[in-house]
DNA sequence: TTGAAAGCGCTAACAA
DNA sequence: TTGTTAGCGCTTTCAA
């Protein structure tokens, strides 16, 4: 009873015709005769015939699949990115292969060469900087990088990190905020654009910026800092935290410590992960959109694997959330 | 300069040698001479070549990944139970292909099967019933099973819900909780096994659950659910929650309606998310280790991969974690 | 220790 | 519309 697979050679010999033909018929390549395609079919149906994806992909050189690395997939930025980037891979028959860099740079070129043989492209999300990313050029598949790139020469999407610290930052001025923190995280290839739309935005009112940096892009990075801002020698009136991660933990710790935001501090973070709307005060936070950011990066990746001319760069644009955690000063 | 893709053919001819040679080689399958040795490992650094995966899978009838299927990638529990998977895979040379089924069965069966030929096993994490899964046994793939299989003969990983479940309802009760109310969500496999552990832990008290059902194992079908609760004709001390989604958001939802938790009402939930412990007040939580059970199912799979028997249910053990949704209740 | 030969399951010209 | 014929890049007997 227990019947090995059936390969396209049995249906063409249980339907009587060549093996090219089961294989054009399989693919839709052509049209046939009533009766070849009602055998077929049939035969197709009996012996519960697919064909072999590996077997496939080999001589077309096509597997069908993208392999997409992100730096952590517990943070919900990452978690959504994966969401948007399946979804639309789903949508057009492709399959995902993910890896999880665990921010190990080591790891992460060694993984994805593996990789890059079993997929007809690759999206990476990575903080490696560009002078040490020539192998993923040099792997030959097509690629989407997330961020802006200067010197590679790959298509990319990226969020409008600098106009989106601006933003938020004109409105913590516009609340008559006036001694404003930025809690960074310099590793991120992200931090320097963030940072650099806060200054802009204080500078215009001839203000200072007070700089923290994160030794991770976590909650607990952010608890681990706070008493080191909230009770330092240059009080703060609002602080713009890298993510929503590290401003959770940093009102966390805050509250812990017997501050209050916003009343003593207001606090606001990028990325709007779904969570800052269940910490209390809800966090204030730049919008991202990154299930968006990852859709744009499949669909751009997929365009260009159909030999479609994609645009280089495409950015999604920032949207400001005000929650609680940010008030009017008076 | 661009020169095409190497092959083994090509190592072969450069070095003088059949290409069987230089299959055993690079399998490590054989031992050879040193002249042989020293210049296929020049060769083969010359020519930067790297065995053609696609080709050796074809062959060997093994592809070094593995599937993984969850219900919903933004969800913090099924991201860790990807972490868990993705790291134990990777310490093996797995490559791990991510199914998102985003809580759709029909696009769940679909997936499944296409990527059933591109891996060699598969762990799954449904709703569907086992009455329903007869196509997963016909795939012909080792698989693991998140839950407790009844019907179905599949190697399984589970929480141990029902103890959780019983453990978190003695500590309400112990704190003098009365009128214990259940957010279940029906549709999951694990609601059962919940609620059961809750009625048994109020029963030996003599006391009877009020049980309430989400439409979705998410936040904002907490919040929707939040009025019909605390304003309800049945007056509650405490709320257990299907999941720590659903407690985030009933909180909230609470909060807002002017209801104080934990005093008006203790709330707990499952999973031990992170962010239960940035909410305010934190939540208290069953920490079902979600990213031990992804390992786990890893490893497992793995082993079953290798021919070993493999133990048929492994129990991930629940743990309490308190924080200030609950409190003694006078 | 090495090589010759026979495929794995499929597609892609090209003929018929 | 259908079939023939070559492989894709690799592994695997089996013989040398």
């Amino acid at each position: 009873m227990k019947k090995t697979i059936a390969t396209i050679r049995d249906v063409a010999a249980a339907a009587g015709v060549s093996n090219a033909t089961v294989s054009k018929f399989v693919n839709g390549t052509q049209r046939f005769s009533p009766a070849v395609e009602a055998r077929l079919t049939s035969v197709i149906e009996q012996l519960g015939y697919r064909s072999n994806p590996m077997a496939q992909s080999m001589i077309t050189g096509r597997t069908k699949a993208i392999g997409l690395s992100v730096l952590d997939i517990t943070n919900p930025h990452y978690a959504s990115v994966v969401k948007g980037a399946s979804r639309v891979a789903q949508d057009h028959g492709y399959t995902l292969l993910l890896v999880d860099t665990e921010e190990t740079p080591e790891r992460e070129r060694h993984l994805l060469e593996t990789l890059s043989r079993r997929v007809d492209g690759l999206i990476v999300y990575t903080r490696t900087p560009e002078a040490e990313l020539d192998w993923l050029m040099a792997l030959g598949r097509p690629a989407v990088y997330f961020g802006r790139p200067q010197r590679i020469n790959l298509p990319s999407v990226a969020s409008d990190d600098e106009l989106g610290a601006f933003m938020v930052t004109r409105h913590l001025l516009s609340q008559g905020h006036q001694r404003v923190g930025y809690m960074g995280f310099s590793r991120s290839l992200r931090d320097r654009e963030r940072m650099a739309g806060v200054r802009e935005a204080l500078a215009a009112q001839g203000l200072e910026l007070t700089v923290f940096n994160a030794e991770a892009p976590s909650a607990s990075a952010g608890e681990k800092l706070c008493s080191s801002i909230v009770l330092g020698r240059q009080p703060l009136d609002a602080l713009v935290c890298f993510n929503d991660l590290l401003a959770l933990g940093f009102m966390k710790a805050a509250q812990v410590l017997g501050f209050k935001v916003p009343d003593d501090i207001s606090v606001v973070g990028f990325d709007n992960i779904q969570f800052g709307h269940f910490s209390c005060p809800g966090l204030t936070s730049v919008d991202l959109h990154s299930e968006r950011m990852g859709a744009a990066a499949m669909r751009k990746l997929l365009a260009t694997i159909d030999g479609q001319e994609a645009e280089p760069l495409t950015v999604i644009d920032a949207q400001l959330v005000l929650r609680a955690s940010t008030a009017v000063r008076n």
